[in-house]
RNA sequence: GGAGGGGUUCCCGAGCGGUCAAAGGGGACAGACUGUAAAUCUGUUGGCUCAGCCUUCGGAGGUUCAAAUCCUCCUCCCUCCA
């Protein structure tokens, strides 16, 4: 058992901030296992990479013997959390989020412990407050106070409309914390107020404040805005290998560090020996690849980190086609199909009409050659590999 | 309750009777260059039986040879006053 000194070092490094380190330290001096909340979406339940850095947080908060409690908020999902956004979300029904929720277990244990995690759902105690509880709630805090959150502040101030149920979406999460006794809330850093509104309702509880914990907040691949599902910028934990793979080395050479550090294993010290060695002019492909393998390796195996390696360099360095790609066979009335409608019930263009412009603009190939003529018509019986682009292939098979 | 401003193609946003499948930007996709990187340059960006045709500008009607553009009703959103 590390002591509190090393697990506070630990639980310091990556993240963004800790509110209060004071406070934090005391609690672990105590050496009782803590109770560690984050909450999630009730939607959407494919996690990704951007997800894991709060999870990996999770994980060495288990490893240091604590316990973890996974809110899902489904009553709050009623609301949709108006951080950065200003839409109201509907309502999901109770299956979607046992569902959704039977998802998340899926993913999360992948990398969280079972054993020391709990699953919660705040529509246990919501659903159970009537509204003299929520008027008491919602006498816990000022408008001026929710005013002084960056993204009200904001809308208020830009003459954007705010609905008086999003102000109660920060007082809910907090009371969350009441109800699970939480004793540290992890979160983005994007959720800092609602954060720490939950330390003024357990201090209006009676309860001891808990220490705030945010972490940083993973850009997605275009590296500009966070990685999420909705912008399709993301790495899912349950891409394949070669996906992730592929996607990790799109990356570009600024956004690989940031990646490098929110998300790798190694230790610090041999980070810097990566950076450095870079700067002394090794190519940052190379570490780009050693990082990507580390991460494919995480979520699948060895095994499957090296032949995404291999895939890769095969299929990009040497120009090679992919070894497994969707084989499918149509089944047309004519002698011969055009090139365009093949194209388009191959799935490898959206429409006909995208399927000509692609091969305007010279991206199809079939076996390798690329082809310029859009009238182009394919025989019945033949069995051809077709190529969109870099990514887009599928072997086809007519009859 | 009153006054005003809006809903345009993936997003933002111009258009305000024909030359509009609709400017411009963003994003995305493709090509060149590369390390499938970034940056840069070029092109594309509604659908189809593709030199032609069909369907789009919140919804439904109407005026007109002709409507995203004018009129009526409906609907949703926003701002201000009370």
């Amino acid at each position: 058992m590390p002591t509190t000194e090393e697990a506070l070092t630990q639980i310091k490094q990556g993240c963004h901030e800790i509110l209060l380190e004071a406070e934090l330290r005391i609690k672990l001096e105590n050496n009782q296992a803590l109770r560690i909340k984050a909450g999630f979406d009730p939607t959407a339940p494919d996690l990704h990479l951007g997800h894991t850095v709060l999870l990996n947080k999770l994980r060495q908060f288990q490893k240091l013997g604590h316990k973890i409690l996974f809110l899902i908020g489904d009553f709050t999902g009623m609301i949709g959390d108006p951080t950065g956004k200003n839409i109201t979300r509907k309502a999901l029904s109770s299956e979607e989020v046992l569902e959704n929720s039977r998802s998340y277990q899926e993913q999360i244990f992948k990398i969280l412990d079972e054993k020391t995690t709990q699953v919660c759902f705040n529509s246990e105690w919501m659903n159970k407050m009537n509204a003299a509880g929520l008027v008491k709630l919602a006498a816990q805090h000022t408008v001026a106070r929710m005013l002084e959150r960056d993204d009200f502040h904001k809308r208020y101030h830009g003459k954007q409309s705010i609905a008086i149920h999003e102000f109660l979406y920060p007082l809910i999460q907090g009371y969350d914390s009441v109800a699970l006794q939480a004793d540290v809330e992890l979160g983005g850093t994007d959720q800092k107020f609602n954060l720490l509104v939950g330390r003024e309702l357990q201090k209006n509880a009676g309860q001891k404040p808990q220490v705030v914990i945010t972490m940083p907040i993973l850009e997605g691949l275009d590296g500009v805005q966070k990685m999420s599902k909705s912008l399709n910028n993301y790495i899912g934990i349950e891409d394949k290998p070669d996906d992730m793979f592929g996607k990790l080395m799109s990356i570009s050479d600024d956004l690989m560090w940031r990646y490098i550090d929110l998300l790798s294993f190694k230790t610090p010290n041999e980070i810097s020996q990566w950076k450095q060695s870079v700067e002394e002019g090794k190519n940052p492909r190379d570490v780009k690849i050693e990082f990507a393998q580390e991460i494919v390796e995480r979520f699948h195996s060895r095994l499957a980190a090296t032949q995404a390696y291999e895939q890769f360099i095969a299929r990009f360095k040497r120009g090679e086609m992919p070894e497994d790609m969707p084989e499918i066979t149509l089944n047309i009335e004519n002698e011969t199909i055009p090139i365009a409608n093949l194209l388009k019930q191959a799935n490898l263009t959206s429409s006909t009409s995208d399927a000509i412009r692609m091969i305007k603009q010279g991206a199809v190939k079939i076996n390798g050659e690329r082809i310029s003529d859009r009238n182009l018509r394919i025989k019945k019986a033949s069995h051809n590999i077709y190529q969109v682009g870099k990514r887009r292939f599928a072997k086809v098979k007519i009859s």
